[in-house]
DNA sequence: CTTGTGTTTTGATATGGATCAAAGGTAGCT
DNA sequence: AGCTACCTTTGATCCATATCAAAACACAAG
Protein backbone atom coordinates (compact mmCIF):
# COMPACT_ATOMS: atom_id res chain seq x y z
CA UNK A 1 0.00 0.00 0.00
CA UNK A 2 2.77 2.13 1.12
CA UNK A 3 5.15 1.31 -1.65
CA UNK A 4 1.88 1.84 -4.43
CA UNK A 5 1.20 5.26 -3.05
CA UNK A 6 5.12 5.93 -3.52
CA UNK A 7 4.47 5.60 -7.24
CA UNK A 8 1.94 7.20 -7.53
CA UNK A 9 3.48 10.70 -6.21
CA UNK A 10 6.24 10.16 -8.88
CA UNK A 11 4.53 9.41 -11.51
CA UNK A 12 1.41 11.36 -11.79
CA UNK A 13 3.02 14.14 -13.47
CA UNK A 14 5.57 12.68 -15.11
CA UNK A 15 2.92 10.97 -17.78
CA UNK A 16 1.42 13.52 -19.20
CA UNK A 17 1.62 13.40 -23.18
CA UNK A 18 1.18 15.92 -25.33
CA UNK A 19 -0.01 14.41 -28.39
CA UNK A 20 -2.30 15.75 -30.95
CA UNK A 21 -5.06 13.24 -30.51
CA UNK A 22 -7.03 12.48 -34.23
CA UNK A 23 -10.80 11.51 -33.01
CA UNK A 24 -11.95 11.48 -36.58
CA UNK A 25 -9.60 8.61 -36.98
CA UNK A 26 -9.64 7.35 -33.62
CA UNK A 27 -11.88 4.10 -34.01
CA UNK A 28 -14.01 4.61 -30.74
CA UNK A 29 -15.60 7.84 -32.32
CA UNK A 30 -18.56 5.99 -31.96
CA UNK A 31 -18.92 5.24 -28.72
CA UNK A 32 -17.08 8.21 -26.93
CA UNK A 33 -18.12 11.82 -26.60
CA UNK A 34 -17.71 13.02 -30.21
CA UNK A 35 -21.03 9.81 -31.52
CA UNK A 36 -22.85 11.31 -33.90
CA UNK A 37 -20.76 14.54 -35.52
CA UNK A 38 -20.73 14.70 -39.01
CA UNK A 39 -16.81 14.50 -40.48
CA UNK A 40 -16.63 18.48 -40.62
CA UNK A 41 -17.80 18.47 -36.64
CA UNK A 42 -15.18 16.19 -35.68
CA UNK A 43 -12.38 18.36 -37.49
CA UNK A 44 -13.89 21.23 -35.59
CA UNK A 45 -13.76 19.14 -31.73
CA UNK A 46 -10.36 18.19 -32.94
CA UNK A 47 -8.77 21.29 -31.18
CA UNK A 48 -10.38 20.28 -28.19
CA UNK A 49 -8.92 17.01 -27.62
CA UNK A 50 -5.15 17.60 -26.87
CA UNK A 51 -3.65 15.45 -24.51
CA UNK A 52 -3.38 11.89 -24.02
CA UNK A 53 -2.21 10.96 -20.59
CA UNK A 54 -1.18 7.58 -20.18
CA UNK A 55 -1.69 5.90 -16.56
CA UNK A 56 -0.30 3.46 -15.39
CA UNK A 57 -1.60 0.53 -13.42
CA UNK A 58 -2.55 1.31 -9.42
CA UNK A 59 -2.12 4.97 -10.36
CA UNK A 60 -4.56 7.89 -10.27
CA UNK A 61 -6.17 9.32 -13.02
CA UNK A 62 -7.65 12.24 -10.52
CA UNK A 63 -8.13 12.60 -7.09
CA UNK A 64 -11.00 13.81 -4.65
CA UNK A 65 -10.58 17.03 -4.07
CA UNK A 66 -8.04 17.81 -7.21
CA UNK A 67 -9.40 21.04 -9.23
CA UNK A 68 -11.89 20.35 -11.83
CA UNK A 69 -10.65 21.25 -15.57
CA UNK A 70 -10.85 18.35 -17.35
CA UNK A 71 -12.94 15.26 -18.29
CA UNK A 72 -11.57 12.30 -19.62
CA UNK A 73 -12.18 9.80 -22.61
CA UNK A 74 -11.05 6.30 -21.75
CA UNK A 75 -9.07 5.01 -25.01
CA UNK A 76 -7.87 2.18 -23.32
CA UNK A 77 -7.47 0.01 -20.42
CA UNK A 78 -10.21 -0.10 -17.70
CA UNK A 79 -10.82 2.15 -13.91
CA UNK A 80 -12.58 2.05 -10.93
CA UNK A 81 -14.16 5.26 -9.07
CA UNK A 82 -14.21 5.25 -5.36
CA UNK A 83 -15.03 7.63 -2.65
CA UNK A 84 -13.14 7.21 0.38
CA UNK A 85 -15.01 8.73 3.65
CA UNK A 86 -13.74 10.41 6.97
CA UNK A 87 -13.10 7.57 8.62
CA UNK A 88 -10.61 5.67 6.33
CA UNK A 89 -13.37 3.30 4.73
CA UNK A 90 -13.98 3.76 0.81
CA UNK A 91 -16.71 2.49 -1.54
CA UNK A 92 -15.93 1.79 -5.35
CA UNK A 93 -18.99 3.89 -7.21
CA UNK A 94 -18.16 2.67 -10.87
CA UNK A 95 -15.72 0.71 -13.05
CA UNK A 96 -15.36 2.37 -16.50
CA UNK A 97 -13.98 1.11 -19.90
CA UNK A 98 -12.82 1.71 -23.99
CA UNK A 99 -14.72 4.76 -24.85
CA UNK A 100 -16.39 5.66 -21.53
CA UNK A 101 -15.94 9.63 -19.89
CA UNK A 102 -14.33 10.04 -16.41
CA UNK A 103 -14.81 13.14 -14.25
CA UNK A 104 -18.07 14.43 -14.86
CA UNK A 105 -18.29 14.18 -11.03
CA UNK A 106 -16.36 17.60 -10.26
CA UNK A 107 -18.16 19.77 -12.40
CA UNK A 108 -21.02 20.46 -9.81
CA UNK A 109 -18.28 21.23 -7.57
CA UNK A 110 -15.27 22.18 -9.77
CA UNK A 111 -13.21 19.74 -7.48
CA UNK A 112 -13.53 15.73 -8.04
CA UNK A 113 -15.64 13.99 -6.00
CA UNK A 114 -13.85 10.56 -6.67
CA UNK A 115 -10.69 9.38 -6.61
CA UNK A 116 -10.59 7.53 -10.36
CA UNK A 117 -7.87 4.79 -10.19
CA UNK A 118 -6.19 2.58 -13.45
CA UNK A 119 -7.03 -0.99 -12.26
CA UNK A 120 -4.74 -1.65 -15.82
CA UNK A 121 -1.98 0.38 -17.71
CA UNK A 122 -4.50 2.55 -19.58
CA UNK A 123 -4.87 5.94 -21.47
CA UNK A 124 -7.23 8.71 -21.96
CA UNK A 125 -8.00 11.76 -24.10
CA UNK A 126 -8.02 14.71 -21.93
CA UNK A 127 -10.76 16.95 -22.57
CA UNK A 128 -10.57 20.73 -20.77
CA UNK A 129 -13.59 21.50 -19.77
CA UNK A 130 -14.29 24.84 -20.98
CA UNK A 131 -13.45 23.78 -24.50
CA UNK A 132 -16.18 21.47 -23.91
CA UNK A 133 -18.46 24.31 -22.82
CA UNK A 134 -17.00 26.31 -26.11
CA UNK A 135 -17.71 23.64 -28.92
CA UNK A 136 -20.78 22.60 -26.99
CA UNK A 137 -22.05 25.93 -28.01
CA UNK A 138 -21.36 25.82 -31.35
CA UNK A 139 -22.22 22.16 -32.27
CA UNK A 140 -25.59 21.48 -31.68
CA UNK A 141 -24.64 17.29 -31.96
CA UNK A 142 -21.84 18.11 -29.13
CA UNK A 143 -24.25 19.12 -26.51
CA UNK A 144 -26.78 16.82 -26.99
CA UNK A 145 -24.71 14.36 -26.96
CA UNK A 146 -22.87 15.26 -23.72
CA UNK A 147 -26.27 16.06 -22.07
CA UNK A 148 -26.86 12.59 -22.78
CA UNK A 149 -23.83 11.26 -21.52
CA UNK A 150 -24.84 12.61 -17.77
CA UNK A 151 -28.10 11.55 -17.73
CA UNK A 152 -26.86 7.97 -18.46
CA UNK A 153 -24.76 8.22 -15.58
CA UNK A 154 -27.34 9.62 -13.84
CA UNK A 155 -29.89 6.37 -14.84
CA UNK A 156 -26.90 4.00 -14.14
CA UNK A 157 -26.50 4.86 -10.64
CA UNK A 158 -29.99 4.61 -10.36
CA UNK A 159 -30.08 0.91 -11.37
CA UNK A 160 -26.69 0.57 -8.81
CA UNK A 161 -29.01 2.25 -6.18
CA UNK A 162 -31.72 -0.38 -7.17
CA UNK A 163 -29.02 -3.47 -6.71
CA UNK A 164 -28.12 -2.36 -3.36
CA UNK A 165 -31.87 -1.39 -2.15
CA UNK A 166 -33.55 -4.63 -3.20
CA UNK A 167 -31.42 -7.40 -4.38
CA UNK A 168 -29.90 -10.34 -2.87
CA UNK A 169 -26.05 -11.62 -3.37
CA UNK A 170 -26.44 -13.75 -5.92
CA UNK A 171 -28.37 -10.99 -7.92
CA UNK A 172 -26.46 -8.47 -7.65
CA UNK A 173 -23.62 -10.52 -8.99
CA UNK A 174 -25.87 -11.66 -11.99
CA UNK A 175 -27.00 -8.38 -12.88
CA UNK A 176 -23.01 -7.57 -12.67
CA UNK A 177 -21.43 -9.91 -14.98
CA UNK A 178 -24.93 -9.30 -17.05
CA UNK A 179 -23.88 -5.50 -17.62
CA UNK A 180 -19.98 -6.01 -18.11
CA UNK A 181 -20.91 -8.79 -20.79
CA UNK A 182 -22.94 -6.12 -22.85
CA UNK A 183 -20.73 -3.45 -22.36
CA UNK A 184 -17.74 -5.75 -23.89
CA UNK A 185 -20.40 -6.77 -26.64
CA UNK A 186 -21.04 -3.04 -27.15
CA UNK A 187 -17.27 -2.85 -27.87
CA UNK A 188 -16.93 -5.84 -29.60
CA UNK A 189 -14.99 -8.14 -27.45
CA UNK A 190 -16.88 -11.50 -26.52
CA UNK A 191 -20.13 -10.90 -24.35
CA UNK A 192 -19.75 -14.51 -23.04
CA UNK A 193 -16.29 -14.84 -22.25
CA UNK A 194 -13.47 -12.38 -20.21
CA UNK A 195 -11.27 -11.41 -17.75
CA UNK A 196 -12.13 -9.15 -14.78
CA UNK A 197 -10.08 -6.59 -14.12
CA UNK A 198 -11.05 -6.07 -10.44
CA UNK A 199 -10.55 -8.10 -6.94
CA UNK A 200 -13.62 -9.81 -5.23
CA UNK A 201 -13.29 -7.39 -2.75
CA UNK A 202 -13.34 -4.44 -5.15
CA UNK A 203 -16.43 -6.13 -6.63
CA UNK A 204 -17.57 -6.66 -3.12
CA UNK A 205 -17.73 -2.60 -2.49
CA UNK A 206 -19.33 -2.11 -5.56
CA UNK A 207 -21.69 -4.20 -4.60
CA UNK A 208 -21.86 -3.56 -1.13
CA UNK A 209 -21.11 -7.18 -0.30
CA UNK A 210 -17.65 -8.58 1.51
CA UNK A 211 -15.15 -10.15 -0.34
CA UNK A 212 -16.12 -13.93 0.88
CA UNK A 213 -20.41 -13.39 -0.25
CA UNK A 214 -19.00 -12.91 -3.93
CA UNK A 215 -16.94 -15.72 -3.68
CA UNK A 216 -19.50 -17.79 -2.94
CA UNK A 217 -21.82 -16.32 -5.20
CA UNK A 218 -19.79 -16.92 -7.93
CA UNK A 219 -18.69 -20.40 -6.52
CA UNK A 220 -22.66 -21.08 -6.12
CA UNK A 221 -23.54 -19.85 -9.81
CA UNK A 222 -20.45 -22.53 -11.19
CA UNK A 223 -21.98 -25.32 -9.29
CA UNK A 224 -25.67 -24.48 -11.13
CA UNK A 225 -23.60 -24.36 -14.40
CA UNK A 226 -24.54 -20.59 -15.29
CA UNK A 227 -20.94 -19.78 -15.33
CA UNK A 228 -17.38 -20.90 -15.36
CA UNK A 229 -14.73 -19.36 -13.28
CA UNK A 230 -11.02 -19.20 -12.93
CA UNK A 231 -9.77 -16.86 -11.18
CA UNK A 232 -10.23 -13.44 -12.88
CA UNK A 233 -11.00 -15.26 -16.13
CA UNK A 234 -15.13 -15.59 -16.81
CA UNK A 235 -17.19 -17.56 -19.04
CA UNK A 236 -21.04 -17.32 -19.49
CA UNK A 237 -22.18 -20.52 -20.20
CA UNK A 238 -25.77 -19.83 -20.05
CA UNK A 239 -26.68 -16.23 -20.33
CA UNK A 240 -30.55 -16.63 -20.11
CA UNK A 241 -30.65 -18.67 -16.68
CA UNK A 242 -28.32 -15.76 -15.68
CA UNK A 243 -30.83 -13.25 -16.42
CA UNK A 244 -33.66 -15.18 -14.84
CA UNK A 245 -31.65 -14.60 -11.49
CA UNK A 246 -31.07 -11.08 -12.66
CA UNK A 247 -35.15 -10.74 -13.43
CA UNK A 248 -36.25 -12.83 -10.85
CA UNK A 249 -35.43 -11.09 -7.57
CA UNK A 250 -38.70 -11.89 -5.51
CA UNK A 251 -38.52 -15.52 -4.60
CA UNK B 1 -54.40 2.44 -5.12
CA UNK B 2 -57.24 1.93 -7.63
CA UNK B 3 -58.69 5.26 -7.03
CA UNK B 4 -55.74 7.20 -7.03
CA UNK B 5 -54.95 5.45 -10.44
CA UNK B 6 -58.15 6.29 -11.53
CA UNK B 7 -57.70 9.77 -10.23
CA UNK B 8 -54.21 10.08 -12.12
CA UNK B 9 -56.19 9.21 -15.75
CA UNK B 10 -58.50 12.20 -14.92
CA UNK B 11 -56.63 14.72 -13.72
CA UNK B 12 -53.25 14.47 -15.60
CA UNK B 13 -54.15 16.45 -18.96
CA UNK B 14 -56.40 18.85 -16.88
CA UNK B 15 -54.20 20.27 -15.01
CA UNK B 16 -52.15 21.97 -17.38
CA UNK B 17 -52.18 25.70 -17.28
CA UNK B 18 -50.71 28.50 -19.79
CA UNK B 19 -49.21 31.42 -17.49
CA UNK B 20 -46.79 32.96 -17.82
CA UNK B 21 -43.71 32.36 -15.55
CA UNK B 22 -41.58 35.33 -14.22
CA UNK B 23 -38.04 33.86 -12.85
CA UNK B 24 -37.20 37.54 -12.25
CA UNK B 25 -40.19 37.40 -9.76
CA UNK B 26 -39.39 34.18 -8.15
CA UNK B 27 -38.49 33.76 -4.92
CA UNK B 28 -36.87 30.72 -5.71
CA UNK B 29 -33.97 31.84 -8.60
CA UNK B 30 -30.92 31.27 -6.62
CA UNK B 31 -32.11 28.02 -5.91
CA UNK B 32 -33.25 27.38 -9.02
CA UNK B 33 -32.30 26.74 -12.99
CA UNK B 34 -31.15 30.17 -13.59
CA UNK B 35 -29.30 30.71 -10.02
CA UNK B 36 -26.19 32.94 -10.62
CA UNK B 37 -28.04 34.72 -14.12
CA UNK B 38 -27.83 38.69 -14.29
CA UNK B 39 -30.85 40.52 -14.45
CA UNK B 40 -30.75 40.77 -18.16
CA UNK B 41 -30.28 36.74 -19.00
CA UNK B 42 -33.48 36.21 -16.36
CA UNK B 43 -35.34 38.14 -18.87
CA UNK B 44 -33.62 36.30 -21.76
CA UNK B 45 -34.90 33.22 -20.16
CA UNK B 46 -37.89 33.88 -19.13
CA UNK B 47 -39.31 33.00 -23.04
CA UNK B 48 -38.06 29.54 -21.85
CA UNK B 49 -40.13 28.56 -18.66
CA UNK B 50 -43.44 29.10 -19.94
CA UNK B 51 -46.25 26.57 -18.40
CA UNK B 52 -46.93 26.02 -14.59
CA UNK B 53 -48.36 23.17 -13.80
CA UNK B 54 -49.80 21.90 -10.74
CA UNK B 55 -50.11 18.14 -9.77
CA UNK B 56 -52.47 16.88 -7.13
CA UNK B 57 -50.76 14.76 -4.19
CA UNK B 58 -50.50 11.31 -5.31
CA UNK B 59 -50.53 11.85 -8.96
CA UNK B 60 -47.24 11.85 -11.39
CA UNK B 61 -45.68 14.62 -13.14
CA UNK B 62 -43.85 11.85 -15.22
CA UNK B 63 -43.75 8.29 -15.55
CA UNK B 64 -41.15 6.09 -16.81
CA UNK B 65 -41.56 5.81 -20.61
CA UNK B 66 -42.97 8.87 -21.32
CA UNK B 67 -41.22 10.60 -24.16
CA UNK B 68 -38.89 13.10 -22.17
CA UNK B 69 -39.49 16.47 -23.58
CA UNK B 70 -38.68 18.98 -20.96
CA UNK B 71 -37.56 19.57 -16.98
CA UNK B 72 -39.41 20.54 -14.27
CA UNK B 73 -38.55 23.15 -12.02
CA UNK B 74 -40.49 22.82 -8.64
CA UNK B 75 -41.88 25.74 -7.71
CA UNK B 76 -43.88 24.36 -4.54
CA UNK B 77 -44.50 20.81 -2.84
CA UNK B 78 -42.54 17.42 -2.53
CA UNK B 79 -41.75 14.93 -5.18
CA UNK B 80 -40.47 10.98 -4.83
CA UNK B 81 -38.82 9.59 -7.74
CA UNK B 82 -39.50 6.08 -7.92
CA UNK B 83 -38.40 3.14 -10.40
CA UNK B 84 -40.36 0.01 -10.99
CA UNK B 85 -39.22 -3.33 -12.06
CA UNK B 86 -40.53 -5.94 -14.47
CA UNK B 87 -41.72 -8.28 -11.06
CA UNK B 88 -43.87 -4.81 -10.27
CA UNK B 89 -41.25 -3.92 -6.95
CA UNK B 90 -40.68 -0.97 -6.65
CA UNK B 91 -38.23 1.45 -5.39
CA UNK B 92 -37.89 5.07 -4.46
CA UNK B 93 -34.90 7.07 -5.81
CA UNK B 94 -34.95 10.13 -4.63
CA UNK B 95 -36.81 12.84 -2.98
CA UNK B 96 -37.09 16.28 -4.45
CA UNK B 97 -38.21 19.70 -3.10
CA UNK B 98 -39.01 23.34 -4.10
CA UNK B 99 -36.05 24.80 -6.55
CA UNK B 100 -35.05 21.14 -7.50
CA UNK B 101 -35.14 20.25 -11.06
CA UNK B 102 -36.48 16.94 -11.71
CA UNK B 103 -36.94 14.91 -15.50
CA UNK B 104 -32.88 15.24 -16.34
CA UNK B 105 -32.97 11.41 -16.13
CA UNK B 106 -34.93 11.29 -19.30
CA UNK B 107 -32.24 13.24 -21.76
CA UNK B 108 -30.42 10.06 -22.27
CA UNK B 109 -33.09 7.76 -23.71
CA UNK B 110 -35.78 10.36 -24.40
CA UNK B 111 -37.81 8.67 -22.44
CA UNK B 112 -38.32 8.96 -18.96
CA UNK B 113 -36.51 6.65 -16.66
CA UNK B 114 -38.70 6.60 -13.69
CA UNK B 115 -41.89 8.00 -12.36
CA UNK B 116 -42.29 11.36 -10.16
CA UNK B 117 -44.80 11.17 -8.04
CA UNK B 118 -46.41 14.73 -5.84
CA UNK B 119 -46.02 13.37 -1.85
CA UNK B 120 -48.17 16.99 -1.82
CA UNK B 121 -49.94 19.07 -3.90
CA UNK B 122 -47.39 20.49 -6.07
CA UNK B 123 -46.70 23.24 -8.82
CA UNK B 124 -44.00 22.95 -11.36
CA UNK B 125 -42.28 25.50 -14.09
CA UNK B 126 -42.16 23.33 -17.17
CA UNK B 127 -38.92 24.01 -19.33
CA UNK B 128 -38.84 22.26 -22.68
CA UNK B 129 -35.35 20.97 -23.21
CA UNK B 130 -35.47 22.52 -26.77
CA UNK B 131 -35.39 25.48 -25.48
CA UNK B 132 -32.89 25.13 -22.35
CA UNK B 133 -30.56 23.28 -24.99
CA UNK B 134 -31.03 26.76 -27.24
CA UNK B 135 -30.48 29.44 -24.72
CA UNK B 136 -28.00 27.03 -22.84
CA UNK B 137 -25.76 27.92 -26.03
CA UNK B 138 -26.60 32.00 -25.82
CA UNK B 139 -25.98 32.25 -22.14
CA UNK B 140 -23.04 30.97 -21.05
CA UNK B 141 -24.30 30.93 -17.48
CA UNK B 142 -26.95 29.06 -17.97
CA UNK B 143 -25.25 26.17 -19.20
CA UNK B 144 -22.80 26.19 -17.12
CA UNK B 145 -25.47 26.05 -13.99
CA UNK B 146 -27.61 23.43 -15.88
CA UNK B 147 -24.01 21.51 -15.82
CA UNK B 148 -23.53 21.74 -12.48
CA UNK B 149 -27.42 20.57 -11.45
CA UNK B 150 -26.63 17.14 -13.19
CA UNK B 151 -23.46 16.74 -12.00
CA UNK B 152 -24.46 17.82 -8.51
CA UNK B 153 -27.25 14.49 -9.47
CA UNK B 154 -24.80 12.06 -10.32
CA UNK B 155 -22.90 13.16 -7.05
CA UNK B 156 -26.01 13.37 -5.42
CA UNK B 157 -26.73 9.15 -6.28
CA UNK B 158 -23.25 8.26 -5.70
CA UNK B 159 -23.65 9.43 -1.57
CA UNK B 160 -26.80 7.05 -1.95
CA UNK B 161 -24.49 4.35 -3.43
CA UNK B 162 -22.49 4.80 -0.45
CA UNK B 163 -25.48 4.54 1.57
CA UNK B 164 -26.82 1.88 0.48
CA UNK B 165 -23.57 -0.15 0.78
CA UNK B 166 -22.18 0.48 3.70
CA UNK B 167 -24.12 1.49 6.41
CA UNK B 168 -26.20 0.90 8.82
CA UNK B 169 -29.83 0.97 9.59
CA UNK B 170 -29.57 3.72 11.92
CA UNK B 171 -26.71 5.43 10.15
CA UNK B 172 -28.65 5.51 7.16
CA UNK B 173 -31.57 7.15 8.74
CA UNK B 174 -29.22 9.45 10.52
CA UNK B 175 -27.80 10.75 7.51
CA UNK B 176 -31.30 10.74 5.50
CA UNK B 177 -32.69 13.43 8.31
CA UNK B 178 -29.61 15.38 7.92
CA UNK B 179 -29.76 15.66 4.65
CA UNK B 180 -33.55 16.65 4.85
CA UNK B 181 -32.56 19.15 7.50
CA UNK B 182 -29.43 20.57 5.45
CA UNK B 183 -31.75 21.29 2.32
CA UNK B 184 -34.59 22.25 4.25
CA UNK B 185 -31.97 25.08 6.32
CA UNK B 186 -30.85 26.08 2.25
CA UNK B 187 -34.96 26.67 1.72
CA UNK B 188 -35.48 29.09 4.78
CA UNK B 189 -36.97 26.53 6.98
CA UNK B 190 -36.48 25.24 10.11
CA UNK B 191 -33.48 22.88 10.31
CA UNK B 192 -34.45 21.19 13.62
CA UNK B 193 -37.68 20.84 12.96
CA UNK B 194 -39.96 19.76 10.14
CA UNK B 195 -42.99 17.50 8.35
CA UNK B 196 -42.05 14.55 6.66
CA UNK B 197 -43.87 14.48 3.45
CA UNK B 198 -43.28 10.38 2.86
CA UNK B 199 -44.21 7.13 4.84
CA UNK B 200 -42.19 4.85 6.50
CA UNK B 201 -42.27 2.46 3.71
CA UNK B 202 -40.99 4.90 1.06
CA UNK B 203 -38.30 6.23 3.40
CA UNK B 204 -37.23 2.68 3.39
CA UNK B 205 -37.66 2.05 0.37
CA UNK B 206 -35.09 4.85 -0.57
CA UNK B 207 -33.04 3.56 2.22
CA UNK B 208 -33.16 0.09 1.26
CA UNK B 209 -34.93 -0.43 4.83
CA UNK B 210 -37.71 -2.31 5.64
CA UNK B 211 -40.58 -0.27 7.09
CA UNK B 212 -40.16 -1.90 10.42
CA UNK B 213 -36.50 -1.39 10.34
CA UNK B 214 -37.00 2.44 9.96
CA UNK B 215 -39.26 2.12 12.47
CA UNK B 216 -37.38 0.79 14.97
CA UNK B 217 -34.03 3.17 14.03
CA UNK B 218 -36.57 6.12 14.70
CA UNK B 219 -37.47 4.88 17.66
CA UNK B 220 -34.04 4.21 18.86
CA UNK B 221 -32.66 7.51 18.04
CA UNK B 222 -35.73 9.31 20.43
CA UNK B 223 -34.86 6.90 22.96
CA UNK B 224 -30.70 8.11 23.16
CA UNK B 225 -32.50 11.78 23.23
CA UNK B 226 -31.53 12.85 19.46
CA UNK B 227 -34.80 13.50 17.70
CA UNK B 228 -38.34 13.26 18.91
CA UNK B 229 -41.03 11.70 16.53
CA UNK B 230 -44.92 12.25 16.40
CA UNK B 231 -45.64 11.05 13.38
CA UNK B 232 -44.50 12.76 9.99
CA UNK B 233 -43.68 15.65 12.98
CA UNK B 234 -39.59 15.12 13.56
CA UNK B 235 -37.67 17.27 15.85
CA UNK B 236 -33.97 16.84 15.73
CA UNK B 237 -32.91 17.26 19.25
CA UNK B 238 -29.12 16.89 18.76
CA UNK B 239 -27.71 17.34 15.91
CA UNK B 240 -24.06 16.90 16.89
CA UNK B 241 -25.05 13.24 17.86
CA UNK B 242 -27.10 12.53 14.39
CA UNK B 243 -23.82 13.49 13.07
CA UNK B 244 -21.62 11.08 14.91
CA UNK B 245 -23.59 8.09 14.32
CA UNK B 246 -23.25 9.00 10.83
CA UNK B 247 -20.15 10.12 10.30
CA UNK B 248 -19.28 6.88 12.76
CA UNK B 249 -20.12 4.04 10.80
CA UNK B 250 -16.63 2.20 11.88
CA UNK B 251 -17.78 2.62 15.66
C1' DC C 1 13.49 -22.45 -7.10
C1' DT C 2 12.16 -20.17 -2.70
C1' DT C 3 10.03 -16.76 -0.16
C1' DG C 4 6.72 -13.39 0.74
C1' DT C 5 2.57 -10.97 -0.17
C1' DG C 6 -1.78 -10.53 -1.66
C1' DT C 7 -5.98 -13.01 -3.40
C1' DT C 8 -9.40 -16.48 -3.33
C1' DT C 9 -11.95 -20.23 -1.49
C1' DT C 10 -14.33 -22.68 1.99
C1' DG C 11 -16.01 -23.67 6.67
C1' DA C 12 -18.00 -22.29 11.26
C1' DT C 13 -20.39 -19.06 13.81
C1' DA C 14 -22.68 -14.61 14.88
C1' DT C 15 -25.85 -10.96 13.97
C1' DG C 16 -28.48 -7.10 11.85
C1' DG C 17 -32.28 -6.64 9.62
C1' DA C 18 -36.14 -9.24 7.28
C1' DT C 19 -40.26 -11.40 7.99
C1' DC C 20 -44.40 -12.68 10.39
C1' DA C 21 -47.90 -11.22 13.50
C1' DA C 22 -50.84 -8.26 15.99
C1' DA C 23 -52.37 -4.16 18.20
C1' DG C 24 -52.94 0.75 18.25
C1' DG C 25 -53.07 5.22 15.95
C1' DT C 26 -54.50 8.61 12.37
C1' DA C 27 -56.74 10.73 8.62
C1' DG C 28 -60.09 11.02 5.16
C1' DC C 29 -64.89 10.26 4.01
C1' DT C 30 -69.80 10.11 4.73
C1' DA D 1 -69.39 10.99 15.19
C1' DG D 2 -68.40 6.63 13.19
C1' DC D 3 -66.39 3.85 9.54
C1' DT D 4 -62.67 2.42 6.77
C1' DA D 5 -58.30 2.15 4.97
C1' DC D 6 -53.89 3.00 5.76
C1' DC D 7 -49.91 3.85 8.59
C1' DT D 8 -47.00 3.02 12.56
C1' DT D 9 -45.18 0.63 16.42
C1' DT D 10 -43.56 -3.27 18.91
C1' DG D 11 -42.60 -8.19 19.77
C1' DA D 12 -40.97 -12.86 18.29
C1' DT D 13 -38.55 -15.54 15.18
C1' DC D 14 -35.74 -16.56 11.11
C1' DC D 15 -32.30 -16.15 7.65
C1' DA D 16 -28.93 -14.02 4.44
C1' DT D 17 -24.88 -12.19 4.84
C1' DA D 18 -21.09 -10.55 7.88
C1' DT D 19 -17.43 -11.93 10.49
C1' DC D 20 -13.78 -14.88 12.03
C1' DA D 21 -10.52 -18.37 10.78
C1' DA D 22 -7.55 -21.09 8.06
C1' DA D 23 -5.91 -23.25 4.08
C1' DA D 24 -4.94 -23.18 -0.89
C1' DC D 25 -3.47 -20.66 -4.58
C1' DA D 26 -1.16 -17.19 -7.64
C1' DC D 27 2.15 -13.95 -8.68
C1' DA D 28 6.29 -11.08 -8.11
C1' DA D 29 10.91 -10.45 -6.42
C1' DG D 30 15.21 -12.16 -5.17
Amino acid sequence: MATSELARQQNTHLVLTELKAACADCNLRELCLPAGLTNEELDQIESMVNVRRKIRRGDTLYRSGDPFDAVYAIRSGFFKSRVTYEDGRDQVTGFSMVGEILGMDGIGQGTHHCDAVALEDSEVCSIPYVRLEEMSREINGLQRHFHRLMSREIVRESGVMMLLGVMRAEERIAAFLLNLSQRLNARGYSPLEFHLRMTREEIGSYLGLQLETVSRAFSKLHKDGLIEVEQKFVRICNIEGLKKIYAHHVN
